[in-house]
DNA sequence: TCATTCAAAGACTTATTGTATCTATAATAT
DNA sequence: ATATTATAGATACAATAAGTCTTTGAATGA
């Protein structure tokens, strides 16, 4: 039960093009060397990404990622759940009806986090940020 | 990024173990059946509840498990992390000292998320649940 | 005392997921 | 056209989860 290191380089990779130009791309292989990773591997995840339409991809020369438009509103939560998926972190065979309290108990502090990482927003933290 | 089967399983065995006899044990066996897995793999999981302090094994015939002394006080976030470890659910290479705050903000996701399965006692919710 | 019943512990296997690389393909600027 | 760059798929490796098997040791009752 932890968070993968996939995750990871999604955040870091986001709070790199928020700070970054919103029209110049940067290539993956400049993202991959900041973060120890290969570039083909984080290529993968921000394919994940872009299909949640977060950022964009340009192929080609001088080509990279970049945000997409709406970059103001882009929360942890979004950012995670393009990486993690959306799955309910506990998980019962069967469901006993309504009055499962294991459930409900589960369930709500899964979304007390949940809460708190939707409503942080990329935007709020980014000046203070610095990635080396 | 999800709660282990281990967590399943403990969490519905001391709720069972609330409801029953606070000195007469349970045999894993039983506790085992009652949730369609192997008696020796849960009384590996349960090892690590007695080892935690919250239940007592009782070894030989009409053995098995019961809760501890301080049952009223057992929360959700105690089995948990008997089960899972108390590790950060999110952990990153470096450290870039105290203003990073990608750290800040999934630490305190995490705290939320903890405070609501510590602020739940099994005493709290034995009543309402029927396991069948 | 002795056999029976039970949990504890460790070695071991298997399945699943995470992490990553490699290669080939498609897109783009020059 | 050619160099550059992301995409996709196959593949490989590692780590963890999930579970089995066997032995040991403790408690009970006959
Ligand atoms: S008691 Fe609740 S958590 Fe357990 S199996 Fe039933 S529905 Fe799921
Ligand atoms: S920026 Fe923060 S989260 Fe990222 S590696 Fe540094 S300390 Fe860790």
């Amino acid at each position: 039960m932890r968070f993968t290191k996939a995750t990871n380089y999604a955040l870091h990779t986001m709070l790199k093009l928020f700070e970054a130009s919103p029209v110049k791309p940067i290539g993956v292989q400049e993202l991959a060397e900041m973060q120890g990773v290969s570039p083909t591997y984080l290529s993968k995840i921000l394919t994940r990404l872009v299909k949640a339409g977060m950022i964009e991809s340009v192929s080609g020369v001088n080509g990279g990622y970049r945000l997409s438009r709406k970059k103001d509103d882009i929360t942890f939560l979004d950012i995670i759940h393009a990486i993690e998926g959306t799955a309910s972190l506990f998980e019962c065979n069967f469901v006993h009806g309504d009055e499962c309290t294991i459930q409900a108990v589960m369930k709500e502090a899964e979304e007390k986090m949940e809460s708190h990482l939707k409503n942080t927003k990329l935007m709020d933290m980014a000046s203070k940020a610095n990635i080396s």
